[in-house]
DNA sequence: TTCTCTGCAAATAATTTGCACCCAT
DNA sequence: ATGGGTGCAAATTATTTGCAGAGAA
């Protein structure tokens, strides 16, 4: 199968790497729909399943909520707001994390995701001028 | 709000134990209606909900799949098969997490989720043997 | 009796798919 | 020109919700 980089494709790609954050589907179509209004959502997750395919992007599968796209292709993990649902790249270094490697339960270990949650900046200050109000 | 302890509510709780499994909400369902063929999918949905707010049982939440529930209340982690969606408890001791405590990236960190992905040992096996005949 | 819970059906949310036409290669 | 890509609408999948009646406390 030859992928074909068409307008739709190319603007996709273009907006998720403008981005820089962890966009759903959604709410790239959104920004794509600005310049070219006639682009369908069906457009938008066929091609976002199509380059995390060809790993041009990342597919993030976070928590049970919508799925994200990321033009990081590096690895590293996540960290999200469990109040605005946020997701923040979480580097190496920050955590510390050993995995068991080749072989864990009889399993042939191929990758790991590892989520931190916790609150945000911007959500702690929320919680706690709500209290003061109370 | 007070929980009543209803025959439904009662008997998903019994099966979810019984399994030892991660069931998803349909599969508990099909098993819950062997015995009370009248209880209907939503009820299912409500049940799982309430029990996991009052931490009677947990909600997992792995990789955009359905949501699956899990019976075992102690703090562990995940290995699951990108094959068959087979979902195993993995023991702390098996892996070794250092994870940021207390802050990280301005975060006040509340938890963690760990999924390690890989083939089963069945997958496995599968795949070796659809080779041999290739 | 009271108020939560239930079954049913309909609603929602996220995502996928069938189809006829379009256009990058 | 050819076969992958697109827009549209309809279909799917997982889950939630409104409502009127049922039943646990």
């Amino acid at each position: 199968m030859q992928l074909r980089m068409t307008n739709q494709r190319e603007m996709i790609l273009r907006e998720l790497k403008k981005s820089k954050g962890h966009l759903s589907a959604d709410e790239l179509y959104e920004r794509v729909k600005k310049f070219m209004p006639r682009i369908s959502l069906a457009t938008v997750y066929r091609n976002l399943e199509i380059l995390s395919d060809a790993r041009m992007i990342r597919k993030l599968e976070i928590s049970g909520r919508q799925k994200r796209y990321d033009s990081v292709l590096v690895d590293h993990d996540h960290i999200y707001c469990v109040e605005c649902h946020r997701i923040e790249n979480l580097e190496l270094g920050t955590s510390d994390v050993k995995l068991p490697v080749g072989e864990a339960k009889g399993y042939t270990i191929t990758g790991r995701r590892l989520e931190v949650t916790g609150l945000c900046p911007v959500c702690q200050k929320k919680i706690t001028k709500s209290k003061k109000i109370k």
